[in-house]
DNA sequence: ACATTAATTATGT
DNA sequence: ACATAATTAATGT
């Protein structure tokens, strides 16, 4: 009790965390100790920010187990969730997007573990493996392509559709498969939900209460199982003579 | 077809 | 006991 450390950096960071991740996965042995070696890890609780939107961005992230939302804030104060971000996955490569401030704040929706590194060896990085820069721009190709689709949402789809909707893309990106259906992975609130789906908490509630009562979902405080993905699917559909 | 306001209840530390 | 989450009804645009 007498030596209080803040927080322990973990002594040797195997290579198995990344052999399997898509950005590293076809480096060689010797680059990925390299890449480790210059590596920070660090835990976070969950409901914490990784980095801030707008601050300069001096590091970028791998995500190595947890569950991060993208929030961004409107001009009227309004969070809004952007994406969320499983692990294996990079984070905060402003670099990627021609930028040297986060674009968007990173809260962790679990107790999480990321790698980071300075920012100054992005080009470097980019420069010397090969596949590096071709998997992390198909990742940001992805998540814009994912907002692009939930702006289009909100532009064409009702409420019901939406949320119909972002429950899906949860399922499929950060489901977790229990007994008689699907549970999203991580703790969701009404609240997020409604940030998702640019609707109001309440709305999200009304929704979530009556999807309970058919049975195609289930939940509990923070959590949400979807046992019957079709009827989401159905749901999902923009009704026919509109 | 929704949001807003407000009151009420449930749930987790 | 307290704060946070979720439900529900009433009212507004």
């Amino acid at each position: 009790m007498t030596e209080l450390q803040p927080h322990k950096i973990l002594p040797r960071l195997d290579e198995s965390l990344l052999t399997h991740l898509p950005p590293f996965s076809r480096l060689e042995r010797r680059h990925i100790r390299t890449i480790l070696d210059q590596a920070t890890a660090r835990r976070y609780d969950a409901g914490v920010a990784i980095f801030d939107e707008g601050a300069p961005a001096e590091r970028f992230f791998m995500l190595l187990d947890g569950y991060v939302r993208v929030v961004r804030v409107t001009q009227s104060g309004e969070q809004v969730t952007a994406l969320h971000i499983p692990a294996g996955q990079l984070l905060g490569i402003a670099k990627a997007v021609g930028r040297d401030t986060y674009p968007a704040t990173a809260v962790t929706a679990t107790e999480s573990i990321a790698l980071s590194w300075p920012m100054r060896l992005w080009e470097s990085f980019v420069a010397d493996y090969e596949g590096f820069a071709t998997e992390t721009y198909k990742t940001v190709g992805d998540r814009m392509g994912e907002i692009h689709n939930r702006v289009m949402e909100m532009a064409t789809q009702q409420v019901e559709q939406r949320v119909a909707n972002a429950l899906l893309r949860l399922i499929n990106q950060s489901g977790r498969k229990v007994l008689d259906g699907i549970e999203i992975d991580f703790p969701i609130t009404r609240q997020d939900l409604s940030e998702l789906t640019a609707t109001t908490l309440h709305t999200a509630s009304r929704l979530l209460s009556a999807w309970e009562k058919q049975g195609l979902v289930r939940s509990k405080r923070k959590r949400v199982t979807v046992l019957d993905p079709h009827a989401l699917v159905v749901i999902s559909q923009p009704k026919s003579g509109l």
